[in-house]
DNA sequence: CCAAAATTGGATAGGCCATTCCAGTTAGGT
DNA sequence: ACCTAACTGGAATGGCCTATCCAATTTTGG
């Protein structure tokens, strides 16, 4: 591995010097704030603006707004992990796979960025994927504890999870501040399908792989690269 | 009514010339098949280009984005409005409110345009509008039938439908072609969810007022106009 | 205290966007 | 055939975006 990685987590091969670290600091704490009030397209400059830093200090530490978005996100990717955990030390199977919905939803709701980073997935963020490779892992148990317990209906794959953050990232994208609660009705209304016995069969899932491809494309067009033009 | 009242379907209180009203036809054609393809984000640029028309001559004829919009989603609001009164005519009532809900959700798949015109409100587009409150209406008595019925809950509200097309708005820019049904699973939970008995009671649902205010937020950044500085 | 290395911020490039301007072209009545 | 009002397309304006450059400043080891 590269000894000079310096994003995400990593205690730095090359240690920033103190002022730097500082900034590095005051960037992460503002664009979290920045992106969960405005949303993953809030811009570059905005996020340096009300850090208080310069354009230029951000992308050196950032070189792409991808990277930074990696690294804001982090920790809402371990409070994920911690409630799928949460979920898992629930004795009640299916209280605890409600409950996990319902708090990922509420995630979502807090911070519209966290909301759209729910439905797309970023190859090049390894921290981030890695979290969410363990969210899945758990959230695999759960769904099959749950449908053991008999309560959870047979046909709930994994997959209806992201749909459930796909529509819950509309609602909470469309209604804003203006209806702050009207989330927590679809979610309630989600959870009652959810419930064994289901009252009709559904329309097959999609597959891991379409699916993955529909958070891939939701990534790249969140950050495009002005890509140099070509003649034809 | 203003007789020079050009947009929408009026025909016209001073008639086009014959080859600008041609252009005039093939802006909203083209334009209806580049925001169904693209989404309403698409470029007026792109649109014009692809109707081999100039810039200038898009603007004369739609001076603002939202006009062009809304004449061009003028007909699908027609759809929408007949497939309410499709839905009165079936003699099951919750057949018919669950097949004008797929129906729906089914135009919104089909039409990224229209999937993020449903979530929208665009107050200056009277004839867009007028058909919304139709199709308002009549969805009134198509769940007020279907509870009578005894097959839908009965804390059923018309804001679900908004926070139905909201939901699968989210689900359908999310996944886009790369997962093209996943939709009809969403939906069919949803139905389900619908189904009397309720399986449980449900959070309020949001104020009618505050719903239409995040509607017209919506639809006011989607063509931001570029605002003239102000100095502080 | 001093120099070298690291870091900074504002200007800049180059992309997209909605919208406006203007000089040239065309339809269509006479 | 011709004249004029209507219409045209492409260039220009001004905004916002991600990302880069560079001259000036700051930290820090000696």
């Amino acid at each position: 591995m590269d000894p000079r990685a310096r994003s995400s987590s990593a205690p730095a091969a090359q240690p920033l010097r103190s002022d730097a670290e500082r900034n590095r600091a005051r960037i992460i704490a503002t664009a979290r704030t920045v992106f969960g009030r405005d949303g993953l397209h809030a811009s570059m400059a905005s996020v340096a603006r009300e850090a208080g830093v310069g354009i230029a200090t951000l992308f050196r530490r950032f070189p792409t707004k991808e990277e930074l978005v990696a690294a804001v996100f982090a920790d809402r990717m371990d409070a994920y992990v911690d409630a799928v955990g949460v979920a898992l030390d629930d004795p009640d199977p299916w209280h605890g796979l409600a409950g996990f919905i319902e708090t990922v939803c509420a995630m979502q709701a807090a911070d519209y960025g966290f909301a759209d980073v729910l439905t797309m997935t970023f190859p090049t963020a390894k921290a981030l994927e890695k979290r969410r490779d363990q969210a899945y892992d758990g959230v695999v148990q759960l769904i099959g504890r749950a449908k053991a317990a008999g309560r959870l209906r047979e046909d709930f794959t994994p997959e209806d999870l992201v749909l459930v953050h796909m529509a819950n990232a509309g609602v909470v994208n469309a209604t804003g501040d203006a209806a702050p609660d009207a989330w927590k009705r679809v979610v309630a209304l989600m959870l009652q399908s959810f419930e064994a016995p289901a009252r009709g069969p559904l329309p097959d899932p999609p597959e891991p792989r379409a699916l993955y491809k529909a958070m891939l494309r939701a990534s790249q067009e969140c950050s495009a690269s002005p890509e140099p033009v070509r003649k034809d």
